[in-house]
Formats: C-alpha cells, sequence, structure tokens
DNA sequence: GTCTATACGAAGATAGAC
DNA sequence: GTCTATCTTCGTATAGAC
C-alpha cells in the first residue's frame, strides 16, 4: 500500500490531529479548520488528500486508532486472559491521563455524531467485535465455555467504552480502577468455574 | 417552583424534543433549528425560554433524563439487586428498541461534546453517581461488602453505558443482551459469595 | 410570549490558478 | 500539492416591534 518513494506526510499528520480532536471534541465538533491548525498542515490540500470530504477523513480516523490499538496489545504480548484485560484497560487509562479526564474514544464520538452511512458503523463494530473476540478467545483457552467467553468479552469492551464516559463526566479515573477491579475478579471467577 | 396558573407547554416541548434529537444526533449535531421544527415551538421565543442559550438546554435536557429515569424506576419498584439490574438494563433496552439502535443516552452526547463549563459534567456524573449508589445500596442490603458493592453499581452504569454505543455501531441489541447476561451472572455470584 | 430581521462566524465543499 | 477565492448552508445569539 505504501508507494515506494518519499511519502506523503501531510495526509497521515492530518489524520492524526483528527484523532485527537475527535477524541476532545466529538465529531461535528471538530472542523477541517481545527485540523488543519493543529496538524500544521497545509490548507489548499484537505480535498486533496481526502477527497470524500469528512467522511473519508473519519474512515481513516477509525482505521488508524484500530492500527494503534492492535500496535499497543502488540507490543505487550499477552498470554493469557487476565493479561488482555489489563492491556486493554492500559489502553483506556492511557486516554485519560493523557488528557486529565477530558478525552475518550474517538470512534465512539464518531459513531454518536455521524450520520453518513453504514461504512463508519461497520468500521466501528468490527473493531470492538475484534477486541470482544481476542480476550474471549483467551478464555476459551483456559476453559471458559463459549458463551460465556463470548459475553465476557462484550462484557469487558463494553464496560471499559462505558468507563471512558463516566470518568469523563466525573474528571475522575476512578470509575475505570472501580471496572478494572470488577472486570478483574469476574474474569477469574469464570476461569476457576472452568477447571473446577 | 411551577406557576401556580396555565403553565408553560412549548418549554417543556423543546426540552423533551431536545432529549430525543441529543440522542440520536448528538450536542453539537443539535441545532435550535432542529429543535423547533420537532416540537413545533415558536421559533421566536427560545431565548426567552433558555436566556443562557444552548447550555440551558442541554441542563435542562440532562434533568429531564434524569427525572425520566426515576419515575422509570420508581415505577418498577425493584426491591432486590437483580430487580435493581434489570430495571436498569430495561430503561436501556427501551433507548434502543425506539430507534432501531440509532439512539443512545442524551447525556453521554452532551459529555462527550460540551465544552461549556463544568455545570453538565455535573450534572451528568451526579445522575451516573446516583445510578450506581442505587444499585451499590441493594448489593450492601443483601450482605455485599461495602467496596465490592460499590465496584458493582460502577461495573453495571459503566457497561450499560458501554453497551449503548456498541449496539449503536453494530445496529444489534445483541451486546445489551450479552451484557445483561453477565451482569446477572456477576451480581448473583457476588451475592452468593456474601451469604456463605 | 412570539414575531421578524439580522449580525457574525463557521461549517463542508468546489473551482480554477499556480 | 498547494493556493486563494467563493458558494451555500448552517450555527448561536441579539435587537426591537408587536
Amino acid at each position: 500500500m505504501t508507494p515506494p518513494t518519499g511519502e506523503n506526510d501531510s495526509r497521515e499528520r492530518m489524520i492524526g490531529s483528527a484523532l485527537e480532536l475527535f477524541s476532545a471534541h466529538g465529531y461535528s465538533g471538530t472542523g477541517f479548520r481545527d485540523v488543519i491548525s493543529h496538524s500544521g498542515a497545509p490548507r489548499g490540500s484537505i480535498y486533496h488528500h481526502f477527497p470524500r470530504g469528512k467522511t473519508e477523513l473519519a474512515e481513516e480516523v477509525i482505521r488508524r486508532n484500530s492500527a494503534n490499538f492492535v500496535a499497543h496489545i502488540e507490543n505487550l504480548r499477552p498470554t493469557d486472559p487476565i493479561a488482555v484485560l489489563h492491556a486493554y484497560v492500559e489502553w483506556s487509562r492511557r486516554l485519560l491521563e493523557a488528557s486529565g479526564c477530558r478525552a475518550g474514544c474517538a470512534v465512539a464520538a464518531v459513531v454518536l455524531e455521524a450520520h453518513d452511512g453504514p461504512e463508519l458503523f461497520e468500521m466501528a463494530s468490527a473493531g470492538w467485535s475484534a477486541m470482544a473476540d481476542g480476550l474471549a478467545a483467551m478464555l476459551r483457552a483456559s476453559g471458559v465455555p463459549r458463551q460465556r467467553a463470548s459475553g465476557l468479552g462484550t462484557l469487558t469492551v463494553a464496560s471499559l467504552q462505558g468507563a471512558l464516559v463516566v470518568c469523563r463526566a466525573a474528571r475522575d479515573i476512578g470509575p475505570l480502577d472501580a471496572v478494572e477491579r470488577e472486570l478483574d475478579h469476574t474474569l477469574r471467577a469464570a476461569i476457576d468455574d472452568a477447571r473446577s
């Protein structure tokens, strides 16, 4: 996919800026003005880089977010369900800590505000399903029955997503800590059940 | 607070419409135009009814949402933690079913997009804390230790909030069903633990 | 309480020069 | 690839008549 020669910098920086800005101010709340001034990219090339406009930018933001998340996980290489959980929590924690609990998930912002078409929703859903499935696979490998493993994967993804919103409203990371503690307890209990 | 004589209808209808529209299109994504045309309220009286503008409208939306939720719970009058859980889930389920999984929590939309001041966040956070505390109190009454009861209250609120986002992206209520099942299991386990 | 008119800025998007 | 200029629509908010 990447061209052989000196690659396009502006477009990549715009995507990175949009990811940050969507996290903090939402999708509707972030204009091209903001993306340009935050990234330092040239004003005149927006529709050169994103011919389909803001929708295309949002698609790239979701893609980038997924790529960043995958890189985060591959960096930690968790080998058991509990380690996967804490790797997921760590991802959410960094989002909150980097912003003083003033930013959240850019993908969630797009889902809550976009009305462009089904593609953005499908991309968002695919990412969250992959997260849930990643944890569920580990749980199954630890002996947890299929349906419970799947349900716990979904519970984990949903509660982390919700924790981002609750922490933001409270301006406090406490709710994420609480969610982490309870998920840890619940996952361990499911694994113990499976062993007995 | 309520005047003795024939009360103001327009303002109340505007708040109700704003609640619906925030749920579906977000806070930035909903303009006064939309609120006016949806509610049928007169154009000229917006700043008569909401002198502080959109921020004041958002405050009233959060208040209305809390009032509706309290009415929903008081209607069901749950007397044990599991009943409280299912009453909470039912509230989320109605939001999704009424919209074909295309709308979510209006308060979350405000939290993700507003940048007006701390009041909106404090109101949102107070509502979610009350939800979590309501469940936690029931768990404590069933013998669950204080810290676990509190953590499970937070987990429940966060995971329901997250389920709204995940279901919306998937255009499917399945994730909420899964979250309900797992929370039911987890809460029952905590209660059983307490009895032994 | 409701109206019209309007101010002022920003939104997303396009055209055409360079 | 980047520029400027422009289009159209929309946003919140205000002023002042009725």
